[in-house]
DNA sequence: TACGACCGAAGTGCATGCAATACTGTCCCG
DNA sequence: CGGGACAGTATTGCATGCACTTCGGTCGTA
């Protein structure tokens, strides 16, 4: 059982806030005020934003606390293929094996998809288990740390949040033929064909911008 | 002018520690004594662990602090690819042009290398500051932030350390042809070159284990 | 009016204080 | 002799306190 420390916590509470504009992009961060507005000391809070600065999500600004930094369409044209080159060297580095077995489970997660899409159409968290789970059977736990820590920047500019129910059904069905070359243990393809999904994503996102 | 944070200083000292070994690898950090130490409070001392611990140099252990990790082969076998592929990436997106304009630079550093390599042999800095120039094009900062925050991983295990003279004559040798290859705006066997440098030196490391 | 110096308030960065948890050694019991 | 309970200490995690820097506004001057 692993206690939970506050910092941790701040940690995804902050987070969230930042992703879903509750802490506004291009804004400094009061840290009294966000303290008590939380409940918590300064020592804990400043701790998890030290950490987040440090993955990127704001910025230390030396004497100025800490920033949330504007929106950049530059930043997700390089966030996304990014993460798509991480996830794919992520998924060569599995064993096609282990990779096999999640064919079920991935195929599920889709279905949840389809059906999520007809009632409130939020697909982030069944998107984020689709790929954690595409991605648990990788053996380099430091990668699978760097793509944690940058998916929440590409977040941000989420065209899951935005896309209309075409874009996400396409998306759907990219993920099922991911799956299929999985289950067919072809490595390289399912690589390919998950490049092509997030650089898909993010031309509809700029076409949308 | 950026002001210098406490906290930034005490990550760069403690990441030098954990690297030569002066805090044990396998041990726990006392914040107290090492904060008495340094003559700091535990409080920057505690914001420095923190970031290092999400970068990976230490793990954070609920209730017990934190710890250096042990070395472990597996870990090597697995950073060293990594990097590979980071700066590989890293290289492939940067432009060719740019690049080209490098590989005086390159060379001077290399020949300086060599230079080195007569007197104290450490070539740990100047090969730092041959992969920073040769990556210093790249466009996607936030890859580059990733590969700043897994080299000092590396280090621990870094076989410039360890390596005989040989090797890293040829390890220069083949600075100087990644170098060559940029010259000819030839990125493809640039990238490739240094993926097999990275991996010949991680081999290099094994053979001596 | 435009610009810079100055002053009070606000806010960060670091130090210190405190309570809860984890460690260490001893004792007791099987 | 081995193992578990227990008490005292050490150490972490969080709260609070303090000094210096930064920010916002007003005034004075060119």
């Amino acid at each position: 059982m692993t206690r939970n420390l506050l910092r941790r916590d701040l940690t995804e509470e902050i987070t969230a806030r930042v992703l879903d504009g509750r802490i506004a992009a291009d804004s400094r961060i009061n840290e009294v005020h966000l303290a008590r507005e939380l409940g918590v000391s300064r020592t804990p809070l400043r701790e998890a934003l030290i950490g987040l600065a440090d993955r990127g999500l704001l910025v230390s600004a030396p004497g100025r606390g800490f920033l949330v930094p504007p929106f950049d369409p530059d930043e997700a044209r390089r966030l996304y293929p990014l993460v798509a080159e991480l996830e794919a060297l992520a998924l060569r580095w599995s064993s096609p094996q282990d990779l096999a077995g999640l064919a079920g489970g991935l195929d599920r997660i889709a279905a949840e998809m389809t059906a999520e899409l007809e009632q409130r159409g939020d697909l982030s968290a069944l998107d984020h288990r689709w790929h954690s789970l595409l991605l648990s059977r990788c053996t380099n736990p430091h990668l699978l740390r760097l793509i944690e820590q940058t998916k929440p920047l590409l977040k941000r500019y989420d065209a899951s949040y935005f896309g209309g129910t075409e874009r996400s059904r396409e998306s759907i069905d990219e993920h099922l033929r991911i799956a299929e070359a999985i289950r067919a243990s072809d490595l390289t393809t399912a690589a390919e064909l998950l490049v092509r999904n997030w650089v898909k994503t993010l031309s509809y996102l700029e076409d949308m911008g």
